[in-house]
DNA sequence: GTTTCATGTAACAAATAAAGTTACAGAATC
DNA sequence: GATTCTGTAACTTTATTTGTTACATGAAAC
């Protein structure tokens, strides 16, 4: 099944934004992506209501981070997005009238709101400097020829 | 975006082959979810290989459940079905060389590494034969005049 | 103030994947 | 041997995301 990718794709273009002292225009990010300047535009659209980054038009415009690195958690990024559907498996609206359509739903339920709890706390715990720290601790290693086998 | 729902549709008709003595047709079986035969039989033949459930052609044929209900946990079902990937949103494979799509991957696998191992621990708790009693209490409820407000 | 460069958005096209359908071969009962 | 079921391949339909085109709007530079 086809993967949302908003979520690491916008992260990807918040890293990069915080990377870069000028604001950002929407082609230069999808050129980072391989996308498209409108679906960068369509994806930021939302972080730009939570509050995430800011936008200019006109010369020398573009995206830039509203908030400090460590302020944006992932979680916030996630909201913005519009919090889409997390799993792709998982119980359906019980459609049928059927009373096992049900006990099934009402058996399966608690399993993944369990785990969507668990991972909305994970993702609440990480922000955005942390991202970049990681990124900063493998550009050193790179530097230093001690390149990852991944 | 499209959810999978097989493990809900399986589960559904396990209960259903539970209730029911002789083997069901994967024509009745398709009638209770309003689908398609082939569509169950597709779905059905990954529990067979599992050991789940057992098919038989001709007069009589159909399909019966191989071992117990209390046997049958939500987790073998899942890794019947091929273990289809449990989430939408998540980080996709680092796609481009850039290091910063690498660190996003880094930092958000493992919370939902995390989610993910809490959930199919959930799913190896819960056995058929749970959903089966879930599916009893309501049907007890409705005999008594108590339908649930859902 | 006009030009230029950027976002904002609507409308449409392409790509992808699940689900549904048709068709027919193969196996088990009667 | 006829009937009734599964097994499976090939195709169609449908839903959703992603990509694209086109153009209106707004901000800075000159």
């Amino acid at each position: 099944m086809k993967r949302n990718s908003q979520l690491a794709a916008s992260l990807h273009a918040l890293i990069h934004m915080a990377e870069h002292d000028a604001p950002m225009t929407s082609e230069e990010l999808a050129r980072c992506f391989d996308t498209n300047p409108v679906v960068v535009r369509r994806t930021m659209a939302g972080l730009r209501e939570a509050g995430i980054v800011a936008s200019g038009g006109g010369r020398g415009g573009g995206w830039t981070l509203k908030r400090a690195p460590a302020d944006i958690r992932l979680l916030d990024v996630y909201r913005g997005l519009g919090e889409p559907t997390l799993f792709h498996v998982g119980p359906r609206e019980a459609s049928s009238p059927c009373l096992i359509d049900h006990a099934v739903v009402d058996a399966m339920a608690p399993a993944f709101d369990e785990a969507e709890a668990l991972l909305l706390k994970r993702l609440a715990a990480i922000t955005l400097a942390d991202v970049a720290a990681e990124y900063h601790a493998r550009a050193a290693c790179v530097k230093k020829g001690k390149r990852h086998a991944t």
